[in-house]
DNA sequence: TTAATTCCTAGTAGTTTAGTCGGATTTCAT
DNA sequence: ATGAAATCCGACTAAACTACTAGGAATTAA
């Protein structure tokens, strides 16, 4: 039951490109990379995906980097996470409706399945509201007022 | 972000004792494991922290096995998850009070905090109030409809 | 006594995680 | 034109984790 660094990088990664896509300059992977005090190489491998996903755009070459393809508040939470760690059910045999396709023809027992789904919509509710913008916001928010 | 099969067979072997403990007899591993279709050798290290930690008692030799040590109503299906998953912390780095003690310097980043507290606080709301009781009550309205 | 059960420990194949590494390609600035 | 800085691409890998299997000791009801 955990977000794997893949998720937490990239989150904190896309972050990083939006505050950053004020100014007109672009963000590069080393940049964030040690912003962030994580690998590059590795931070390559998972930006890739977010700009497949068309997140993002590249600028390649010299002074090249990544920025936004779309507005941060377009950019939910949720499309992030489940580009970088997959569908985000809490179990395998879950649909997004409610059912159930284990198979299992005792699946009496799959009273747990109503857990499952709680706990995907709760989820759901969460990562599928908040956006880029958000976040964005947020972290201004704290440098005002620290700094 | 997934339950792992100890999570999920040893929630679903919580459910079955219980539904079983109406009747003074124990449940043995061995037709818990064959009601799920799953191992019984591996049921068997499942169901070991779930003694340890006092929601189920052995009774050893023929015709021994397994019943609650405690009211069905007074286990929490968030325990039972903890003593199997762990923390049930989506990222390691919190306390369960809002906190981050990640010791990064550069912390501003981590708005994404305030994502991964809504998330447990979410998750906890579901697991923390749900007890075994409300699962076996579930599986008992589920027979008597369709049997 | 025997069969059925829990208890305990060790091993293990496969997958996933979290990277590293090397090199090709593109482009800005001088 | 050249060099430096960046993205791009594919392969490799150590360590941890997952989901078991296996074997045998101890216990107890019939």
């Amino acid at each position: 039951m955990k977000v794997s660094t893949k998720g937490r990088y990239g989150l904190s990664a896309m972050i990083d490109i939006a505050v950053h896509h004020g100014n007109t300059k672009c963000t590069s992977l080393k940049s964030i990379a040690n912003r962030q005090g994580i690998s590059e190489n590795y931070l390559e491998q998972i930006v890739a995906p977010l700009k497949k996903a068309g997140f993002i755009k590249s600028i390649r070459g010299s002074y090249g980097g990544y920025t936004l393809n779309k507005n941060a508040n377009e950019i939910y939470i949720g499309e992030i996470l489940r580009v970088l760690e997959g569908t985000m059910y809490p179990v395998e045999c879950l649909d997004g409706s409610g059912n159930c396709y284990c198979g299992d023809s005792n699946c009496d027992l799959c009273v747990t399945k109503s857990i499952w789904n709680k706990i995907y919509k709760s989820l759901s509710d969460i990562i599928d509201t908040i956006t880029l913008q958000d976040l964005v916001d947020d972290y201004n928010k704290i440098n005002n007022i620290n700094n």
